[in-house]
RNA sequence: GGGCGCUUAGCUCAGUUGGUAGAGCAACACUUUUACACAGUGAAGGUCACAGGUUCGAGUCCUGUAGCGCCCACCA
């Protein structure tokens, strides 16, 4: 057979991606169908069509992509190209998030660089105009850069948690819990970074080993230890553990003289399965204001709470002599006094132990009693189940199935963290973020949309856990709490995907809070991606100096290249590793590609494919393997395995299609005759076929070579049909 | 301390309900044959951590041991 002469050009040359990623960016863009109703609108998609909808979880607005995020939107773009081609209402919606401590944080940091300047210096107003000026000119990095990933999302409906709509969503959260009952404010133990002035959720401690010496001191008949010597003034009580046979002839509550710091104290004698008999002589006292274990303590016995520290770290008059002082310095003066008094009896040196600190700035942090809004766990609300507690919700709508985890491991570490789960602390004293929408005027309280009439009122100045935003987004970024179409069509959503080090902050609120608002679950399945690891199988650190730049590498290799070498290898909730060797391999593979359309082109034309010819026995057999070809990726995308979809797609494509049936074709064209013409109708076929199930993992180049198809039953390969036979 | 995993070729990892061990990369030899050298052909490479058990049959199921990792809690 000769040689076609209309091959196009570009086709001589090796694959370069450069050339094609921005054509086919443009091209998709212009044709607007990552919007469902474009799709309606142009009758791609017909309007009763089974919905596929699901969140971008939203990166932090000011931030960059690195190779966490391309692997989340690499995963979610081919879900939703696969679905888009099988025919479903397919919405994915785009968005970012505020980040607000970590964004504040970076602030604050700039302008204290600058011009030494703190928060206070500068105050609530023209802190936050400074953010929104850092956020204002940050926010286009990271849009541009999914864009450039050739992610699908509907851009028109783009969301931003601190937007007007999402703003409203949150306040109306807020009332509408408040009302219920299940958000309410209470006295309890935070983590306060007397650094920062801020409480830190414990999400945001990070346990620091640090040696101290441990002091064990005399306490009336007791000896009892401790490291921090100057918490210890207002200790009163004892606590051992009630099966402590060596303290059995003491009961519970009786009270006896000790000896102290400041001179002699009553004590009381309290049992309490907390103390841990293994631990120095068995016996604690407690400091329920600055230790939570210790607060604990004192709320099952109704004992007494005293502070002994205030917010900056200093003494507070309980100490005597030393009040005033930062904790820090009265230590050492503390334990001499100790010691005249002759109540230190041993001092282990070298002892080991962890100190909660803030992970952001560093800050030790001192536990403190104060004033938080809850989010009550274990609060009743009428839920479309019956009467049940955020915590039953939660726990039931996994058990019974109605959300499914992959991998489904995962379900009993969302279960066990669900059994551990206490009320959530939802305020921080940050000044960036969603305001608590309370007002008080002396004793009275007020919630809602703004201050009440009558003057006085003066709002909470603390604002929202990130989370809480967060955690409306499958619905908020649909209109809530309109009852918008949007809402009624994409909710619940089809499937959340993201990491599976956020289940439990955002996966499980996700699911508290739209079983509250809307009685339903946010979503249908959660599909959790583990983290991209070098190929070491080290973290990827900026101290470590191993970050891969995913642009850059899409730069050198190609888009295509660096999402295959994201996909392949990347089992469900699984590490996975990636390296520049593995990102040249799928390039490869793309001009492999290339060079078999070249080459089908060539021995085809729209002319010898007007003729509608049988086609031979050992043709109809390779139609068969391309069949099962289709329903092999098909299932393996169904069930989440697309390492395994992008394995059987690489292995077909290369050694089944180039490596076997181009070879042997090669015999079969020159050979010529009927047997050429079938061959040439099957080869296309298959190269057709080949394209669309490729095109969800590699959408750059098999929609360049579509383009260039003489025969095709779409303009673009993104809205073709997943199968059919053309 | 509680929980969840992992251990398969030099490296990174697959291995679906048990049925004679797989891929990519790396390394080796050969080949410039007009789709592609960003290639092809061929060869090499493994006591499936270890020890028991169930079974006709175990990488796969069960029990135990060792090593590694992660999450949660945190020791006064």
């Amino acid at each position: 057979m000769k040689l076609q002469r209309d091959v196009p050009e570009q086709f001589l040359k090796p694959y370069n991606p450069q050339e094609q990623e921005q054509k086919m960016l443009e091209l998709w863009e212009k044709g607007g169908f990552a919007n469902p109703d474009v799709c309606i609108e142009k009758g791609i998609t017909k309007p009763d069509a089974e919905t596929f909808s699901i969140v971008l979880p939203p990166p932090n607005v000011t931030g960059v992509l690195h190779m966490g995020s391309a692997l989340m939107i690499a995963i979610e773009d081919i879900l939703v190209r696969a679905a888009r081609m099988q025919g479903k209402r397919t919405l994915w919606i785009p968005g970012t998030d505020s980040a607000a401590i970590a964004t504040q944080a970076k602030v604050e940091a700039d302008i204290y660089k600058a011009e030494k300047k703190t928060r206070h210096d500068i105050g609530r107003e023209n802190l936050l105009k400074r953010i929104e000026t850092f956020i204002a000119e940050n926010r286009s990095t990271i849009i541009t850069q999914i864009k450039k990933m050739g992610a699908s999302l509907d851009w028109s409906r783009y969301a931003y948690t601190m937007d007007e709509k999402r703003s409203r969503a949150v306040t109306e959260a807020f009332v509408r819990m408040y009302e219920a009952g299940l958000i309410y404010r209470g006295l309890r133990i935070v983590n306060w970074d007397p650094k920062s002035q801020t409480t830190v959720s414990d999400d945001e401690i990070e346990y620091v080993e640090q040696t101290d010496p441990l002091y064990h001191l005399q306490y009336g008949p007791f000896t009892i230890s401790t490291v921090r010597p100057e918490t210890k003034f207002g200790d009163k009580y004892v606590v051992m553990h009630p099966s402590d046979e060596r303290y059995k002839k003491h009961k519970h509550g009786e009270t006896f003289e000790a000896e102290w710091i400041n001179g002699p104290v009553v004590a009381t004698v309290i049992k309490d399965e907390a103390a841990d008999m293994s631990f120095g002589s068995g016996v604690m006292t407690i400091t329920p204001a600055h230790s939570g274990i210790d607060f604990e303590i004192a709320q099952r016995h109704t004992l007494e709470m005293e502070r002994i520290i205030d917010d900056r770290g200093l003494l507070l008059p309980i100490a005597g002599e030393f009040a005033g002082e930062h904790i820090k310095k009265a230590r050492a003066r503390i334990v001499e006094k100790l010691k005249a008094k002759g109540l230190v009896t041993k001092i282990d040196e070298q002892y080991k132990h962890n100190v909660a600190t803030n992970y952001r700035g560093g800050g030790i942090l001192e536990p403190q009693i104060k004033k938080q809004w809850f989010v009550g766990v274990n609060i009743p609300f009428e839920s479309p189940k019956g009467t049940l507690t955020l915590k039953q919700w939660m726990k039931a709508v996994v058990e019974n199935g109605e959300i499914k985890i992959t991998p489904e491991h995962f379900e009993k570490t969302y279960l066990h963290w669900i059994e551990n789960l206490r009320d959530w602390c939802v305020s921080r004293q940050i000044w960036f973020g969603h305001r608590i929408p309370v007002w008080y005027r002396g004793e009275e309280i007020h919630c809602g949309f703004e201050a009440p009439k009558g003057g006085g009122w003066i709002q909470d100045t603390d604002v929202l856990d990130t989370w809480f935003s967060s955690s409306l987004w499958t619905f908020s970024t649909l209109g809530w709490p309109e009852k918008t179409k949007d809402l009624g069509s994409y909710h619940p959503t089809a499937i959340l995907e993201t990491g599976y080090d956020i289940l439990p902050f955002w996966v499980a609120r996700m699911i508290l809070m739209s079983g509250f608002h809307l009685g339903h679950t946010p979503f249908k399945k959660v599909y959790l991606h583990g983290l991209v690891r070098d190929k070491e199988g080290r973290k990827i650190s900026k101290s470590l100096g191993n970050n891969i730049d995913p642009l850059d590498m899409a730069e050198k290799y190609g888009m295509d290249a660096v999402r295959m070498s994201l996909i392949a290898g990347m089992a469900p909730g699984t590490d996975s590793t990636i390296s520049e060797e593995k990102i040249r391999g799928y390039k490869h593979f793309a001009n492999k590609i290339w060079n078999i359309a070249r080459f089908v082109l060539e021995h085809t034309s729209a002319d010898t494919l007007k003729n509608d010819i049988p086609p031979t026995e050992a043709d109809k057999k390779i139609l068969e393997e391309v069949e099962i070809l289709t329903r092999d990726t098909t299932a393996h995308i169904e069930n989440f395995r697309l390492d395994l979809a992008a394995d059987t797609l690489y292995h077909f494509i290369w050694n089944r299609f180039a490596d076997e049936l181009i070879e042997e074709s090669k015999k079969i064209f020159t050979r010529g005759g009927e047997d050429a013409t079938s061959r040439s109708h099957a080869l296309y076929a298959i190269l057709i076929t080949c394209l669309r199930l490729l095109h969800p993992f590699m959408p750059f180049v098999t929609e360049a070579i579509w383009q260039k198809l003489p025969k095709k039953d779409s303009e673009l390969l993104m809205v073709a049909r997943w199968t059919t036979t053309p």
